[in-house]
DNA sequence: GTCTATATAGTGATAGAC
DNA sequence: GTCTATCACTATATAGAC
């Protein structure tokens, strides 16, 4: 009789791979991707051992695929914010609200993408602050100097200003400091950054 | 009263606790915690491994012992600045040129106070963000909106604006994106993130 | 593709001589 | 207090049946 529930829970993921990968996002981010192992995730999504190392090669090979696709997709969403706001202005509010709504709507995904070291444990990446989503929001803001938006000033340190108190805040979303949903506080945190940093 | 000095068996290091947390600090904050074993901290410091738990609990102990007295020092460097400095301008400001300089002079302590994941390694600890010296901060912001210096706003996002920058730009730092260091950029961060609080 | 069983290496930690 | 030798355990990863 015990042998009859076996499938069952499976019906809902036709995609192991997938199964492996957020089952993987979830441990690493809520209990550290080195004190989650493989036999923990084998245990969590209810697969074997076998299977995980069928679709990866290793317990990095995890971690890495959850990566280059979360950061592919903020990729798009940055990229998308971008092309339809005409002023930095609205670009960057726009940012910080998209930051933030995303925190409110998968926590665990934004910590792993802006608070994991990623670098502990897959040293071969480069920083997270060199990727594309980063280099694109620096773009912006040179923009917005060449353009007079914001006050002539060194680009990385303009950036810092505009969007620092952003990201903060969503640590310490994420640290358990602050309570609640962040998107009530997109006006409050972004109007007093771009106070810094406007002409 | 006979005053004598300490013994000193071993010339280079006379205190082989003190030892092992340099050489523990230096481990944790370069390869990482877990990517450190009590083993590589005993061939780093050349001792043996019996000297590491005659000191220690074990590693964990290691580190917490190093995050004790890091905060306390801290503790005291925040306390004496707040009580020195009349103005939360100035107070603010005078923050923001210590956590420059800790991180020119002593990156790896930096590192390990501010970007350390702790809760992985110390799971009963509170997140770093509520111990004493951000007490202390979010406490100087509320006397600065009371007093008028800063606008009427949410205290926590006060102090997420005008720190934030700053903490941001550490870590910018420390992760290998700005390069150099960090001292000169105390007032263009500062004075940015002041112009956004400021009444 | 999924499974169980197992190989291998490295971990934190201990025992006991000196 | 410091040392060497060794423990018990857990981790990643592999082999091979079905």
């Amino acid at each position: 009789m015990a042998h009859t529930s076996k499938k069952k829970i499976r019906a809902s993921h036709q995609d192991t791979r997938g199964l492996i990968l957020k089952t993987g996002l979830n441990l690493f981010t809520t209990r550290g991707y080195f004190n989650t192992s493989i036999h923990d995730i084998r245990a969590e999504a209810d697969i074997s051992i076998g299977s995980i190392y069928h679709y990866f090669k290793g317990k990095e090979a995890i971690a890495k695929a959850l990566y280059d696709d979360l950061v592919n997709s903020m990729n798009k969403e940055i990229t998308d914010i971008i092309s339809t706001n005409d002023s930095v202005r609205e670009c960057s509010r726009a940012l910080v609200h998209y930051l933030f709504s995303m925190t409110d709507n998968s926590p665990i995904t934004t910590e792993f993408m802006l608070h994991a070291k990623h670098r502990e444990f897959m040293p071969d990446e480069p920083p997270f602050c060199s990727t594309e989503p980063f280099e694109m929001i620096k773009a912006l803001v040179e923009r917005g100097i060449a353009q007079g938006e914001i006050r002539e000033m060194d680009s990385i340190v303009a950036t810092t200003c505009l969007f620092g108190p952003a990201f903060r805040y969503i640590l310490l979303h994420l640290d358990g400091t602050v309570k609640g949903p962040l998107e009530p506080y997109v006006d409050a945190i972004w109007s007093t950054s771009w106070r810094g940093v406007k002409q």
